[in-house]
RNA sequence: UGGGCUAUGGUGUAAUGGUAACACUGCAGAUUCUGGUCCUGCCUUUCCUGGUUCGAGUCCGGGUAGCCCAACCA
């Protein structure tokens, strides 16, 4: 009975799910969980139906992929819903931030694809949120504190045990609307007084004990210039921003958990405080949080890139070693890679630790239809072809970008070659020789056939003293080979099969001596972050001395001795190239066509 | 040990309470003028434990493990 009580349910079940699949044509693509909110939202006509999202940044440093996930999220789902999405510059401490990186992050925003439908900055808001303090003061939910910032500390209790309420705590407002007026006038010194909400000593979320609202820096402001000496923190001017401003999806990452609840209680008031009408449930932000991006063998925090900076173990922001935007852009990384990859991990409430080879994939999988084909050697050997007229050159065509395919999927010609040279003496790769590589080794070796890229089958001699030349130290200097004259690549007869690979080459009298940077991760443990941690806590040092033990000396190798065709040297920087049997590459800022220098973005896949 | 959050192959992500799937990695093969791409196949999954239910990855209770919170940072 239970049986047929189970298959009945089944089959009825499953033929709701058919109906419901076909009627949900509509939904093409998956949304995120926060996605399918905002869908609902939408749905529901809620805040009028219209969709604000904001982008955040303290422009305190440059922008790393991590910010990335973050811009996917907010001018995504912006983009998705025809909402719009701001850009603001979360300017509220002044000792850090500054101008070049708001340019900078203006810029890396930019490269990625999107744009922002206002530019605001949090300073704007300075005036509406000391008013609103004011008010707060006045209406009992704010008072001045002047202890130092050890006995606050001392009386906000641990997670474990209450806090104790501040002998101010109950100073009559008038008083501390006073001195609140006098932290701005720039008499008080820093530390001397604070401006705290009055919630609640005892709660349970740490964040509730009567926050910061406002401090004493008595220090100018890149933009406000010295209007202001005494600053709002983060809690008391994200929501009320996000207010101000008609932002519907505050969406942030997971750490802000805890502020939520406070945020909401400050949105409240601020509502209060401008008498607006309407439900507040129904015309207000609201927060969301998403998993922030962990990579392993990265490490993404700002202070510790700032560290890596101001030692010298990475050349700048923009090392093509770094996880920030110009660093990955430096690289070689498309933005529609960086793109992919996001879409790839999703947002969770999971905290997840990411392989870094999922990045990799997806730029290669972008960077597959992108990359111009050219050639490269990087550890060039000498091989001459005996019986190829001394002298002679031939101009051959090789092809741009074979994924550029029309209708019927053929590999696109028009536009999408350009010239190479062939001549007696070329440049191969020294591994593509082998003098005894066996049955397995596919490519170059004595007796062995193989097709040059574009150009000839040939072949070398049976014996090994007739096809190589090798110093005193036995390396060799010289390969010989004979090339079939019928064989060549889109002539009548090129088509024969032979065992060997196909090898890509250089003309040695074409050839372009380059440099050739190439790049391993900067750690060599998996999460960094946290060993870097363990090591401090150990060993009682900080910063630089304990990242040493983690760093990899062999994440930056410099090939000078490298050669690439004349097409790929006077390629304009950030040119996505595909050295072809390597890996992709790209065009460095330094590079000139007197000194071509490329960065190897990331190998091909090798099943070798 | 207070509060909050989380747990699905090696990694990440899906799955109105109804046959656990997709991508990456790894392995094998086919095709190839790139040992790339494209194509085919294989390996490996619901943290533990009770309960509710005809039926639980999903809901509930109890464990366990991990993350966040005690900055005058954001």
């Amino acid at each position: 009975m239970r049986e047929l009580h189970s298959v009945f349910f089944r089959n009825f079940a499953a033929e709701i799910q058919d109906n419901k699949t076909t009627d949900m044509e509509d939904v093409k693509e998956s949304l995120n969980f926060i996605e399918k909110r905002i869908k609902e939202d939408l749905a529901n006509g809620r805040n009028g139906g219209r969709l604000q999202t904001r982008f955040p940044p303290e422009p305190n440093g440059y922008l790393h992929i991590g910010h990335a996930k973050a811009i996917a999220m907010d001018f995504g789902a912006a983009r998705k819903f025809g909402g719009t999405c701001y850009l603001r510059m979360d300017d509220t401490n002044p000792q850090k931030e500054d101008m070049e990186y708001v340019r900078a992050i203006e810029k890396d925003i930019k490269w990625l694809g999107f744009e922002w439908g206002k530019e605001v900055y949090a300073s704007d808001y300075f005036q509406d949120l000391w008013d609103f303090a004011e008010w707060c003061i006045l209406n009992d939910r704010a008072y001045v504190d002047e202890q130092t910032s050890e006995e606050i500390a001392a009386q906000k209790g641990t997670p474990t045990e209450p806090g104790q309420n501040s002998p101010y705590r109950n100073r009559p407002a008038e008083e501390s609307l006073r001195l609140f007026r006098e932290m701005n006038s720039g008499n008080v010194e820093p530390g001397k007084m604070i401006l705290r909400a009055k919630i609640d000593m005892a709660s349970p979320n740490m964040h509730f004990r009567d926050p910061i609202m406002y401090r004493v820096l008595n220090m100018p402001h890149w933009r406000t210039g010295n209007k202001w000496n005494a600053y709002p923190m983060y809690d008391f001017t994200h929501g009320q921003s996000d207010y101000l401003e008609g932002v519907t999806h505050s969406i942030c990452t997971l750490e802000f958990v805890p502020h939520h609840e406070l945020y909401d209680l400050f949105v409240t008031w601020i509502k209060e405080w401008r008498g607006d009408e309407g439900d507040i449930e129904d015309n207000r932000p609201r927060q969301f949080e998403f998993n922030k991006l962990n990579l392993n063998y990265t490490l993404m925090s700002k202070r510790n890139l700032l560290i890596l900076t101001n030692e010298g173990v990475v050349s700048g922001w923009d090392d093509p070693r770094m996880p920030t935007i110009c660093g990955i852009r430096r690289r070689g990384y498309s933005p529609e890679g960086i793109l992919n990859f996001i879409d790839k991990i999703g947002y969770t409430t999971y905290d997840a630790l990411n392989d870094i080879k999922l990045l990799e994939a997806a730029v290669r999988e972008d960077l597959n239809t992108r990359a111009t084909r050219v050639s490269a050697v990087v550890d060039p050997v000498r091989l001459v072809i005996t019986n190829y007229p001394e002298g002679k050159v031939e101009e051959l065509t090789a092809v741009n970008n074979p994924e550029l395919r029309d209708a019927e999927g053929n590999t696109v010609t028009e536009g999408n070659t350009h010239t190479i040279h062939f001549s007696r003496e070329l440049y191969i790769e020294r591994e593509d020789f082998m003098e005894d590589g066996g049955k397995k080794f596919m490519r170059l070796g004595p007796g062995k056939e193989v097709r040059l890229k574009n150009a000839y089958i040939i072949k070398c001699d049976e014996d090994p003293g007739k096809c190589i030349r090798k110093d005193a130290d036995g390396r060799i200097v010289e390969i010989y080979a004979e090339y079939d004259p019928e064989s060549k690549s889109g002539m009548p007869g090129a088509d024969r099969k032979i065992k060997g690979k196909t090898l890509h080459w250089l003309s040695a009298p074409h050839a372009v001596p380059c440099e050739v940077r190439e790049y391993d991760q900067l750690w060599t443990c998996e999460n960094p972050r946290d060993a870097i941690k363990q090591y401090e806590d150990e060993h009682g040092v900080r910063g630089i001395e304990a990242m040493r033990p983690f760093l990899n000396p062999d994440s930056l190798r410099i090939n000078r001795n490298a050669f690439v065709e004349e097409y790929a040297a006077s390629l304009p920087e950030l040119t996505y190239l595909q050295f072809q049997r390597i890996g992709y590459y790209n065009v460095d800022p330094d590079s000139t066509p007197e000194h071509p220098v490329f960065n190897k973005t990331v190998g091909l896949r090798d099943s070798k």
